[in-house]
RNA sequence: GUCCCCUUCGUCUAGUGGCCUAGGACACCGCCUUCUCAAGGCGGUAACACGGGUUCGACUCCCGUAGGGGACACCA
């Protein structure tokens, strides 16, 4: 049997982390299997979803690199199939019109919860015989419902706390627990994987499947990820969308990587590629309990998918960074010194954003802004008459590599009986406008001897 | 309120009755390396919620308690 799994996100907004990390489980669990993972809108409440959600779920999909097989189902264009179902209930009697206001049902609910029961609604339209309204499923009242949870285990719910759901609102149109469970069905999906917040809707979908006499699929409830306060985390509570780690800097790999293992472990394995992913993903290894989100961990792994990460790739997706930090278009030159400094910036950023910070350097153009407190202390009549001295020196030099630039320091450094920090720091300053860079003879090696002394020089006036 | 689920270092987790003096990773601290900052290496602090069973033996199984979460719409 074909395994296919399926992501059914409401276009409601933006594709938030929890929603990212159940369609990275749906996507593994059918690659492993070597199945299929779909990708279903549901966009069955017109007044909440729009066109924008949409586009940004769907961009944030391909930016993650989940990409589902086929064409993208919207829900709502299965409307007719879900109220074709709906007459069929209607007419075998499995389901009934009510006609209860919605005051009326506030008042159930709350008399139930005074009185200690489960609230819902009671059925006492049943037998009354409507011929419109709201359609609901008329459900056991007695027994219970087993369900086999790949994640949860065995979950058991007595009837009697499943009311009758509506699934047809008294407009005519579907709701979502008939929508849900007719496209799952004519979708050919195998197994469900969700968040945990849908395991009581398994128990009455269960009852539809039923109803229509198909067999529910493998359930599959993954724990919620929580916030730093413990609660679900919501749009509205803390969960940002996956296009905004984006703009933070962070690689899709790294999302990855750090949303797989969020939930779900596979012996002391940290750093997992897709490959290795694909390879292991199986359901019994989600774990039961909720998990936190922990934005220090995604950073270290982001650094260091930066640092797997190619030069010109690297290049490529920081350069509208830069460009837009400085205010110019970065030059052929400026590019190249980038690219060559790359393997030395790289190491040094958590983000792309940081390493378009740390870049930037490369771009500045005379004279080199001190750019802090510490700079400045690297920038008194001292060093810079360390600098004017060394100039002479560096202006002699034949070889512009970084050893024999390090030779002439460390030279200069034992004559004037100097530590070699305070002359690499003055440098330092001199090229970038900081204390802090990668290594400063790669830096002056990078930059050529024409390009170096003339911030040197600038530096020393 | 009712039902369901959960509970190992601050966080993510390994652990499926003896391998556990509880392992790894992030974070934190120290040392090494060193031209700065990183990276890297070495080391350190830090957890089985609690109480009862079962068993020769329990982090692992059972039952309670406590705490946390989720669900209870003509939303999805």
């Amino acid at each position: 049997m074909t395994i296919i799994t399926r992501f059914a996100p409401s276009p409601t907004g933006y594709l938030h982390i929890g929603g990212a990390r159940t369609a990275l489980f749906n996507y593994y669990f059918a690659k492993h299997n070597k199945g299929k993972f779909l990708l279903r809108i549901e966009d069955t409440d017109q007044e909440r979803s729009s066109q924008e959600a949409i586009d940004a779920i769907l961009e944030s999909m391909k930016w993650l690199g989940l990409n589902w097989d086929q064409d993208v189902v919207f829900q709502s264009k299965c409307q007719k199939r879900h109220t074709q179902i709906a007459a069929d209930l209607y007419k075998q009697g499995k389901a009934y019109y009510c006609q209860c206001p919605k005051e009326q049902l506030q008042e159930m609910r709350e008399t139930a919860m005074k009185e200690g029961r489960q609230p819902g609604y009671d059925g006492r339209c049943r037998d009354k015989g409507h011929t419109t309204g709201a359609l609901r499923l008329r459900t056991p009242d007695e027994g219970s419902v087993n369900i086999e949870d790949e994640i949860q285990g065995k979950v058991t719910i007595q009837n009697d706390h499943i009311d009758d759901m509506v699934i047809l609102r008294s407009d005519g149109t579907p709701t979502y627990m008939l929508s849900v469970v007719v496209d799952d069905h004519d979708m050919g999906i195998t197994h469900i994987v969700r968040g945990d917040d849908h395991l009581t809707n398994a128990f009455r979908q269960y009852h539809l499947y039923s109803a229509m006499g198909w067999t529910m699929p493998t359930m599959a409830h993954m724990p919620l990820i929580h916030g730093q306060d413990g609660a679900k985390l919501s749009k509205r509570h803390g969960a940002l969308g996956a296009e905004t780690y984006r703009d933070m800097g962070f690689l899709p790999e790294a999302m990855r990587n750090y949303l797989l293992r969020l939930g779900w472990g596979y012996g002391d394995e940290e750093i997992i590629s897709d490959a290795r992913a694909t390879e292991l993903f199986t359901l019994d290894r989600i774990g039961k309990s909720p998990s936190r989100f922990d934005l220090k961990k995604l950073e270290h792994l982001n650094a260091h998918y930066i640092r797997e990460s190619d030069n010109d790739r690297l290049l490529k997706m920081i350069t509208p960074l830069m460009d837009e930090k400085l205010g110019k278009s970065l030059s052929d030159t400026q590019k190249s010194w980038i690219l060559q400094g790359m393997d030395g910036l790289k190491q040094r950023a958590k983000t792309l954003i940081e390493l378009a910070d740390n870049a930037a350097f490369y771009a500045y153009d005379l004279p080199i802004e001190i750019r802090d407190e510490k700079a400045e202390k690297f920038a008194d009549t001292e060093s810079r008459s360390i600098i004017k001295n060394l100039i002479g020196d560096l202006e002699n030099l034949n070889e512009w590599t970084h050893d024999s630039l390090h030779t002439v320091a460390k030279e200069y450094s034992e004559k004037q009986d100097l530590k070699l920090v305070k002359i690499a720091q003055p440098i330092r300053v001199a090229l970038t406008g900081t204390t802090v860079s990668p290594g400063v003879f790669d830096v002056l090696e990078i930059f050529g001897k024409e390009e170096s002394l003339k911030r040197l020089k600038d530096f020393a006036r």
